[in-house]
This record gives C-alpha cells, structure tokens and sequence, in this order.
DNA sequence: CTGAAAGCGCTTACAG
DNA sequence: CTGAAAGCGCTTACAG
C-alpha cells in the first residue's frame, strides 16, 4: 500500500524546502529551471496530487455544492441533479445530495450540517413540512452567514435569494385550455393541498382558465390530495360521482393513476376521458396511453440554478475585494411545454 | 452580514486562549467550571460551530462518500442513491454523487479528482466503457493508496474489493423457469451487449433454464441491443419474424418497449404474449399492464454498500493502530424476488 | 534563487 | 487551571 506524498516528504527526500518544491510544482518564475524539473519529475514519479482539503481550508473554498431535494424518488428531482451534476462538473464543482425526505428536521439539518466550511452554497427545494410551517429562519441563517442559495420549483417568497422556476401557474392555465379548446367542459383537476406552493399555483392556474372561458367551476371536480400513497379511492369516487369528461392532474403520479382508476371504472382513456399531466417523466413516457403532460425540463432547470449559484460564488471573490456586495437577486423562469401524446383525445 | 465565528475570535473576545476555547467546547475537565460556562454562553449566543474543513484536515478524514454511478436517469440507481443516502447520514456520512455518463475518462478523473483527501471511500458501479476497455487501474490505484472502495451491481472481478451484488444468473434463471413453468416454448431474450457484465449473467441464466428443461436455443430469438434509444425496429423485427409466446427482457425500459411494439404489431399482452422484464422500477409499476418483473431491491442494495464502505472505513482506524491490515473482503449477494403483475398470463 | 515564517481553523500532548 | 507549541497539508509575502 503507496500512501498518498506529501510536500513535506517530497522536500525531505529531495532536501529542499516546502516552498521550493510548492513553488516548483506551480511553475513559479522564482525557481531555477533545474529546481523545477527535478522537482517536477519526483512529483510526477510518486503521483503527487495536492490534498483537496489543505487547499479548502487554505483558500477558505470547498469548490463543492450542495443540492437538498425533499425526495429522490420523484423523476423530475432526478433530471435537476442531472443537470447540476453537469454544469457544476463543467466548472470544476462536486455535487453532495443531500434528501430532506419532505421533513423540516433533516432539511435544517443538513444546513446546519454543511454551512461551515463543508461547501459553498446551496441549491434547495423545500420539503413539504417546511412550506407548511412556513419556517424559513435556517435558509436566512445560512444566507446572513454569506453563503448563496439558490431556490428551485418548491420556493418561498419570505426569502431574498436567487431563484429558478416554472410560471406554475401559466402552464397549468395552458394546459387547462388546451381542454377547453378541445371541447370539454366537465374537467377535473387532481391537486395537492394547498401549502405545497406548485399546487397551489398550478390550481390558480386551472381556475383561471375555467374562468377566461366563462366555465363555471365546479368544486366537486377538484380533489387535493394530501397522502399520495393511498388516493386511489378518492379518485374513483371522484370519477364514480360526477360526469367528467376530462382531467387535469398536477403530477405524473397523479395522471397516471387517473388513468388506471378510469380504466378499472370501464372508461377509456383517451375516448371517454381525457387527461394531462405534469412533469414530463419517465411514467408519462411509457405508460399506455402514453400521457399528454407540461414538461417542466428538469435538467434545463438544474443547470440553471447550477450555473447561477457558481457565477455567484466567482462574482463574490471579485465583490470582496471591492468590498462592495451585489445583491440583485434573479428569479429565472424556466419555459414549459406541452408534450402532446394519447392521454388527451385528437379533435 | 454575520460571518462564522471561529475560535480565535471567542479566544479574543474572551481574552483567553484558543486552546482554552477549544477544550471548554468539548467541556474537558480540565477547564474550570466557570471559563466552561461563560465560554460556552458565548459560543452559543454567537452560533459558533467548528469548520468542517479544518476538523477534516486535523482528522484526516472528511466523514464524506463518494459514490459514482453511470446514469442517474435509471430509476435503478436512483434507489441505489437513497440507500446509500440514508445509512450515510445515519453515520454521520455526506455523499457526493459523481455521474460518469457511461464514459471512462469521466469515471477516472472523478476518482482521481476526489481521492486526495476530500472523500473518504468510493461507491461505484462501472460505466459501459469501462466494462468494455477492461482497464480497471484508476480503481486499482485508489485501492493502492489505502482508500476502500465498494462495488456494485456492474462489477469486475479483476478488482479485489468489498462487492454488493445480486445473483443475476439465478434470477434470470428462475425468471425464465418461471415462464417455462407457464407452459411457454418460445421464450425471446432482449439482452444487452455481452461486455456489460450483468447483461451477460442474465443470458447466462435465461440459457441455463433453457437448457435445464431440454428446450432448444433458438438464436434468432435472443436480441442483444447495443443502443438503448433506438432498439423499436430491432424488436420489431424480432416480433414480426418469429413464433413468440413470451419475452424475458433484462431491464424495465426493454420490458416496457416490448410491449408498446406488441400492442402496435395487434399482439396484446399477456394475452398472446407475456413478458417479464427487471428492475422493479417506476415502469414496471404504472405501465397499462403493469409488469411482472425481477425486483432488485436498490435501496437495499445501495444500504449494504453504504454499510460495507462505512464498517471498513471505522474499521481502518482501529487496524491503523494494531498495524494490521484486514484484507477479508466480502462479496454480499442480495436476494431478487419476483414481482408478480399483470404482463404474465396467469394459468 | 531558496527558505523561514505566518496563516487557513482546529486539536491535543506538554509545560507551567 | 491555562496557554504555548506543534501539527494536519498547503500557499505566499517577505527576508536573505
């Protein structure tokens, strides 16, 4: 077992100081060109590689980042980490995930955790607890401290930090009228309750379409679901009770699910019901019918907020030395689009 | 702006050592009650916590993992992910998640990148590349340095490491029997390239159970796909020219493929044909017929690796001391079970 | 051209 | 009971 060389062995086995060999390896004019190459040639035969972490604490950088999902499961978190790897990779930036499990706890936790030294700034979306308890003091704690966030899909506006969207709201009012134009009039709408901010925005967005085409809503076609493990049942009833000729759902889950309810209830998708989803994911992809959906474009989204947290992170090096600090946050919206494919019925 | 506090600040605001501080904060007995407290209070009220960076220098560890997958797009490793997530941070771990997008060189210089003091262990499962090229030195040289390294699921035995797997050839095997228990003759294989070693163990275990119940091996019915965009044609071809009456495929996407170009070729299944793909993914649940499928457990998986890794690492620190080394590296096989749903003809 | 020293933020054996 | 010193592995301004 060759353990990894040191400077310190390297000047020892070379008698030289830690400088000299220091500098030699970076090249420096200061050092005679022989110096250099002797140096150079040891280091090269003993596969010296400069400690990470001797160059983190030095230059106060980890030149890592941290993103907190509230769950990994979901195929729309995974295309975010997909993009962030990759633009932060790009850039010379690991990755460290860490998963929230839609609990404040482990979300605070993690902050905690990682805000002193570990990394150098953060890529959140909130877990379900924390917009529920509308708690954000950790997020401004690790702001106060310096050390960016970015928000992505899941964010709150009680905090001042850079922020990568969708116009929730927006695509789910084209989606909603991409049904009307169709013709239908009894549509159903599968949300969440309402403290998850994207389906509170996304049944904005419904209403509002309903609305624009003077369709009166109808309060028993809406169901917001809180568990997403067991809502089969409030589904069928939903679809049992009521006339319905087409759904919006704010969820591939749930879109997928309405479809395999309406098939156990004997109707058709896309002939006797319609539907559209959200997220265009690997469910919407594959399931038969394959599903009409809102493709949020997960990856553009985590390249996104990948890149505006590291142009923070560079921009403060120069800030620091001005002294002067830049604080106009942006908030990117991402576009969506509306994948169409059977779930929804061809005039 | 409230920057992190450190030790040196509370030592000077306090007017008493750093040395002092240090040892209040870890309430040593050596330090009289009263620096204890009054140290303390003022830690607290100014939120002082070590940096993470430094205690990782002092330390030479830096309670980090690393862990390097092909793809994240395979639902597969995303579970493998959340295994591993969860008992990290159970123990106290980070993880870092490197992509290597199938490539070999993004696989080294992830590895080589990280092995100099910013991780403390290696996850990986080999890129299709690497798998390809045989050349396992970057994995070998880590290993070399006294860095521990667990493999999984896409492994060599070249290497001489912890390794979680499953038993690939039995569970094709017992999913091929289980189709031949159905009465079926004319099995189809959709295969990978042989050079991806899981791959190979699956057409392994579908030729044995072949074999074993004196069915004769029709070449023109195993299909081994190289490119896994665009395999339709291939399949179709497959299905068009050959008497069919059930399809082992050896991944979800294959598994959920075969069944969308039988229901365009009018073959309905489980119907005419039934089909039995693996990985027990987000396809396999909600495709319309949902699929029965070789359920590999990711999370499972990816918690043993984590476990594996974690052990050795705690484990070094006590051998360090004894000056022995412990070589016993194990080779953990996690059991598959068979999910049973509705793209198999009951009998 | 080379090296000693200070420093990044911490811990701990040792001295007083 | 307190603190100075050495050290983790590196960089760099400064002295010679």
């Amino acid at each position: 077992m060759r353990k990894k060389v040191t400077l310190k062995q390297i000047a020892k086995e070379l008698d030289v100081s830690i400088s000299t060999v220091s500098k030699s390896l970076k090249n420096s004019v200061e050092i005679s060109e022989e110096t250099r190459q002797k140096v150079q040639a040891f280091a090269k035969f003993y596969n010296y590689k400069p400690n990470n972490i001797a160059l983190s604490l030095k230059n106060r950088k980890s030149k890592t980042i941290c993103i907190i999902i509230p769950e990994i499961i979901h195929h729309f978190f995974t295309t975010i980490i997909s993009g962030v790897e990759h633009v932060a990779k790009e850039n010379g930036y690991n990755v460290l995930v860490c998963l929230s499990d839609e609990s404040f706890d482990k979300e605070v936790l993690n902050m905690e955790m990682l805000a002193n030294g570990s990394i150098d700034g953060f890529i959140i979306s909130l877990s379900k607890e924390t917009q529920q308890k509308k708690d954000f003091h950790h997020i401004a704690e690790v702001i106060n401290q310096g050390m960016p966030v970015v928000m992505f899909d899941r964010i709150t506006n009680e905090i001042l930090c850079d922020k990568v969207i969708i116009d929730d709201s927006l695509a789910a009012f084209n989606a909603t009228q991409f049904l009307i134009d169709k013709g239908f009039k009894n549509i159903a709408l599968l949300s969440t309750i309402d403290y998850v901010s994207v389906g509170k925005l996304r049944t904005k967005g419904y209403l509002k379409a309903l609305k624009n085409n003077d369709l009166e809503v109808n309060e028993s076609l809406i169901l917001k679901i809180e568990d997403t493990e067991n809502f089969e049942k409030s589904v069928e009833e939903l679809l049992t009770n009521n006339t319905i000729d087409a759904i919006f759902a704010v969820n591939e889950l749930f879109a997928v699910t309405a479809i395999k309810v309406a098939s156990k209830l004997g109707k058709k998708v896309p002939e006797d019901i319609s539907v559209i989803g959200f997220t265009d994911g690997i469910i919407s992809k594959y399931s038969t019918p394959s599903i009409t959906t809102v493709s949020q474009n997960g990856i553009k989204m985590g390249a996104k907020a990948a890149k505006m947290l590291i142009e923070r992170l560079e921009m403060e090096e120069i800030e620091n030395e001005d002294g002067e600090i830049e604080e106009h946050y942006r908030t990117e919206v991402i576009e969506t689009e509306l994948v169409e494919r059977e779930s929804t019925k061809k005039i």
